[in-house]
RNA sequence: CGCGGGAUAGAGCAGUCUGGUAGCUCGUCGGGCUCAUAACCCGGAGGUCGGAGGUUCAAAUCCUCCUCCCGCCA
């Protein structure tokens, strides 16, 4: 009686850290789908997991004084996890793979050896920005003002050997595969992809490395080993058993439906991995979605920023159906959202506690008070009790529709049109007033059912979602096993005799915006230090290179914003020698250029002249910098005006 | 001319592909109801849909140009 196998996955996530919310968010979407289609009658594989390799958590794990094996299995396994997450977020996933595993370790060293004797992987050299002090490979898009975006030292072009894919070959077919298919979604990726990688040239992909070691060897090369993209996207074929012993149902569920990406991996799963999957003779997924990022208060949720939301906290302060929803309902899948937390609570509020949670308790109070909760077959229908019903058929189609889309803010937008209905319902037919007429019993009944069978339905709707919240509905309203799938979703006139409800707390109790909002600042501030400074230097600079330096006290004589940057101001100085000095500072950000005219500041001016955005730079104004929950201050030196220009600073 | 996303009521968003009465949530104002979680239901006020041109009987929606914001994600 299934209706077919589906295949689902999320991307396996980086274990360097813990995880945030924005995993959060595509993986219980991953959920949700995973759930639908279980609801729907299909024999679902869902998998999740972890890409454990590479040198950001070799360093990591050096850092913390651990093996990088010791460190991932913290990060994954340990206390507040990765796993543990996914069973706080109620995550159904079939499996989970760690890069890790000995069978994917096997299946990857295969794999590479397939692609090589086939011959889309040879030897070559990598060419790129090397900084020796990090022993670390860049490329020019990630250096730092051309240096070292770890230490910010000097870099030098080096090069490796290094084994190459030959993703060109691939070129050709891949650009039609997105063309001309509806490969990737949303479509607006595809443009994306095709001019920002295919049109210029695909290039070969360096496929091994031997810069560091913390990966999966290439067993006939010693020294190398396989760079991320192998090892990374086979899992999902590996996680099937292929290449492997350890599972079987590679036939089964090959190829994926669909593939969950955040859009920062687009790229690599709809160019790189079918190319991959090309080479090797298999199918392609079918597809690939590439969802919106959550962003907070309006910016990129970033470490550095100190705004990356924690899902623990939120799941443990509003309840993990809660936050699902909310992240579901409220920001279209394909776009980026807004996360902030005043609409969460909002939201909260408004669609689960006052429409969908007091509907329940308002209807489950009235069918006790009148009829002890049990409902009995029979009934008075009415014209109005049709509108309900055809509304409902309603919901169903487009529901599915959507759901079927991956529209899940779109689909429970439809379940909320119901919800809604099932409200008005209730004012329309006053089923208080009917309570006072012996004689309209009849019809105060077939009301009460009404309700109850437009919540079940709702309910069912809601249920790959909020798992637990619709158990909670299908108890309190008596509902049997046969009465919670999609198949029973179909609103029906004549329900008879199962209605056996009972009155409970609230579903969802309203949060009171103020407080909640100064307690979660509360919880989040301890994780931004008030104050921050730079560790003190450990390595000591001897006194004559010291004295080199030349301090000088400056007077600004005119100070300009420099077109076209953000950050930089232009400054011209008197310095003492009667011929001015131009000097540019990245300071924009914390001060406007005429409110430093006249003011004596300190420079360096025995650096060498620099040229930034087209002007000449000689020297640098010092300032004291620190940072303020995890925000950047700065502060120029100022000086006493009563200092000439010029004096030497020693 | 690097690429992409965005600019719609006080706030946050949908609608733009497939032109045809501008919609939702919150807030606000007024009314109703009392079953319910100060909830629920009805109604009002509030928008020249970033700007300028163009196509069309008709443009938030298509075309051209401009301004501003946001990302660039091994």
């Amino acid at each position: 009686m299934s209706k077919g196998t589906f295949y689902i996955t999320t991307p396996i996530y980086y274990p360097s850290d813990k995880l945030h919310i924005g995993h959060a968010y595509c993986t219980v979407a991953t959920d949700a789908m995973a759930r639908y289609k279980r609801l729907c009658g299909y024999d679902v594989m869902f998998l999740t997991g972890t890409d454990e390799h590479g040198m950001k958590i070799e360093d990591k794990a050096r850092d913390a004084g651990v093996t990088p094996k010791q460190y991932v299995d913290n990060i994954v396994e340990g206390p507040r996890g990765v796993k543990d997450l996914w069973k706080l977020m109620n995550i159904s996933n079939d499996r989970f793979i760690r890069t890790t595993d000995d069978y994917h370790v096997v299946a990857i060293q295969r794999i590479f050896k397939k692609l090589h004797d086939n011959g889309d992987i040879y030897k070559g050299k990598y060419v790129g920005k090397y900084c020796k002090p990090c022993e670390s490979f860049w490329t020019e898009s990630q250096l730092v003002d051309g240096k070292c975006p770890d230490c910010g030292r000097p870099v030098i072009d080096a090069e490796e050997e290094a084994y190459f894919f030959r993703l060109s070959k691939y070129a050709d077919k891949v650009r039609d595969l997105l063309e001309n298919t509806d490969f990737l979604q949303p479509r607006s990726r595809v443009n994306e992809m095709v001019n920002n990688f295919i049109k210029p040239g695909l290039e070969d992909l360096c496929v091994s490395r031997t810069s560091f070691t913390w990966g999966i060897p290439v067993d006939f090369d010693p020294g190398h080993v396989v760079y991320v993209w192998v090892d990374a996207l086979s899992n999902y074929i590996t996680a099937l058993g292929y290449a492997n012993d350890k599972y079987h149902d590679y036939d089964k569920y090959w190829p994926a439906d669909v593939h969950f990406v955040g859009k920062e991996i687009v790229r690599f799963h709809s160019i790189i991995w079918p190319a991959m999957l090309m080479s090797l003779g298999l199918p392609l997924p079918k597809k690939v979605y590439g969802h919106g990022w959550l962003n907070f208060g309006g910016e990129k949720m970033s470490k550095s920023r100190g705004n990356v939301v924690d899902p623990y906290i939120l799941a443990e302060k509003f309840g993990v159906d809660a936050l699902r929803f909310f992240m579901l309902r409220t920001f279209p899948f394909g776009a980026d959202g807004n996360f902030t937390n005043e609409l969460l609570i909002q939201t909260i509020n408004t669609d689960l506690a006052n429409d969908l949670g007091n509907l329940v308790s308002r209807t489950t109070a009235m069918a006790e008070k009148y009829f002890g909760g049990k409902l009995p077959a029979g009934g008075e229908l009415a014209e109005l009790d049709g509108e309900l019903k055809t509304l409902a058929d309603q919901v169903r189609e487009n529901y599915r529709t959507q759901m079927d889309a991956f529209q899940f803010s779109v689909a429970l937008n439809e379940v909320w049109q119901l919800i809604s209905r099932a409200n008005k319902y209730i004012d329309e037919t006053m089923p208080w007033a009917l309570a006072k007429d012996e004689a309209k019993k009849p019809r105060l009944l077939a009301v009460m059912k009404n309700l109850c069978e437009a919540i079940r339905v709702s309910a069912i709707f809601v249920s790959p979602v909020m798992p637990d919240t619709a158990e909670a509905i299908f108890q309190r309203l008596g509902v049997p096993a046969e009465g919670r799938t999609l198949e029973a979703a179909v609103f029906d006139l004549e329900t008879d005799g199962y209605w056996n409800t009972a009155t409970g707390a609230p579903l969802f109790p309203r949060i009171d915006m103020e407080k909640e909002l100064a307690e979660l600042e509360a919880l989040q501030a301890p994780a931004r230090p008030a104050i921050e400074i730079e560790p003190l230097a450990a390595e000591n600079v001897d006194f004559d290179t010291f004295c080199k330096s030349d301090f000088r006290a400056v007077k600004v004589k005119d100070c300009q914003p420099v077109k076209k940057s953000e950050k930089l101001l232009c400054f011209t100085l008197d310095d003492g020698t009667g011929t001015d000095r131009q000097i540019l500072s990245g300071i924009a950000k914390w001060y406007k250029p005429e409110e430093l005219v006249g003011k004596t500041l300190v420079a360096i001016v025995n650096l060498p002249p620099r040229k930034m955005m087209g002007l000449a730079s000689n020297g640098m104004l010092i300032s004291a910098v620190h940072k303020e929950k995890g925000e950047e201050k700065l502060n120029l030196l100022m000086v006493s005006d009563d200092i000439p220009a010029g004096a030497k600073l020693c």
